[in-house]
DNA sequence: AGTCTATGTTAAGTAATTGTTAACTTTAAA
DNA sequence: TTTAAAGTTAACAATTACTTAACATAGACT
């Protein structure tokens, strides 16, 4: 786990990441906005911990570069504010902050804090498990969970499922779905329904919702 | 993203757009509500900032005015006034605004408030979800909330609804009606009321009303 | 009031969409 | 190569949505 640090006083970057280096992260540090953009470019960091207030190139704009760049849009930021300054956290939610620091802060609780925040994230990214009710669907492993109990679905059958569970309650509709699972194959009318079919047939009919008309949606 | 301000102080006309546009947006000025009304139709705006107390035009006459303009009624307004004023937010929100800003307010405040308004803005038209007293209904989810309790509507019921709630309290001719739900297909003369008369079965007889000769509105 | 026109209402007919099953074809593992 | 599982299709059933027709009602106008 990479962090970068940007903040313009030189006590408050080596008093983080002392903590955070101890920590067992790998730390990089930078004094200003520009040369933190270019280290984050360069690095990949995980985590980067910006602080708001800075000459030249400020935090908030530091952010928004950050986050129109494709290959770090895997990357969290946090901001580093002083709760004196008046600026609404607002702004930086907009400017696509993750969380945010507020200084003073003391070791314990930044560490515990930044190890919240990657953990977090971790959890969410990592495992690309989807639990809803008592439905657990992982990606990874190609498992489902149905009551507790594994069930077997297949492949196009486990997709679809997983396509629908992605977005509760969206309706999606045949096209969509389509064009999802089956790629630009081409097949008839009624394959959807035989599937949607199968899995009812192991999940219940409570979960799938036809919307005639229109598509099917998970629901519950 | 374009912003009009419109205030009849030259101070606060530079205060707001030199802020504003460092943030990124698009600034139109004018000094006042009759000009203002002009460049609002000619630009189209995403948001107007209006300052109430100015003489002739005042804010609340230019907002009324914009407000029965068809193509402006995607354009967000927000009124600029100064606490001390004597004045009730009710007028304002009756006259269509969105929201309220106080003077004096600070740069970064400003722009974290205008961000906020217009991302609220986005999100509500991302998520096609319109929400009208005890009424919400959803596109993406085609669902529809009375009372908290779901109903279910048929397709050509949900869009109907969904396109009358659009704008509330705008008469949709039966025509404009046909043409965008039906498309072009030919459908006889009682097809729109018979879906009326199934939507008002669901949602009662207030909502929807008929104005005789022209078509039907979405109101309270 | 009486007439005319637009809208409301109901039920029934028609059309469209989806559900279901089994047979058939393809794919991948043994 | 064989075999079982997965995927697809076709035929038909079931369901739901939509439209229409026929008549009732309400409002506007003379």
């Amino acid at each position: 786990m990479t962090i970068l640090i940007v903040d313009d006083e030189q006590d408050i970057l080596e008093f983080l990441s002392y903590s955070l280096i101890k920590e067992g992260y790998k730390v990089i540090t930078s004094n200003n906005g520009a040369s933190g953009l270019k280290l984050a470019k360069k690095h990949l960091p995980d985590l980067i911990i910006l602080d708001v207030m800075m000459p030249e190139m400020d935090g908030i704009k530091v952010c928004k570069e950050i986050r129109k760049d494709q290959e770090l849009d895997r990357c969290l930021i946090t901001f580093l504010t002083a709760r004196s300054e008046e600026y609404s956290e607002l702004a930086g939610f907009n400017a696509g902050a993750d969380d945010y620091i507020f200084k003073p802060i003391k070791p314990q609780l930044l560490v515990s804090r930044v190890n919240a925040i990657l953990k977090r994230n971790r959890n969410q990214r990592l495992s690309n498990e989807i639990i809803i009710g008592n439905i657990h669907i992982n990606k990874d492993q190609h498992k489902l969970l149905f009551n507790n109990t594994e069930l077997h679905l297949a492949r196009k059958e486990f997709n679809l499922l997983y396509y629908l569970m992605s977005i509760p309650g969206k309706v999606f509709t045949r096209e969509e779905i389509i064009t999802t699972i089956w790629k630009d194959a081409v097949v008839g009318d009624r394959t959807i329904d035989v599937h949607i079919r199968k899995i009812r047939g192991k999940i219940g009919n409570n979960h799938i919702k036809t919307i005639k008309g229109i598509g099917y949606k998970f629901d519950l």
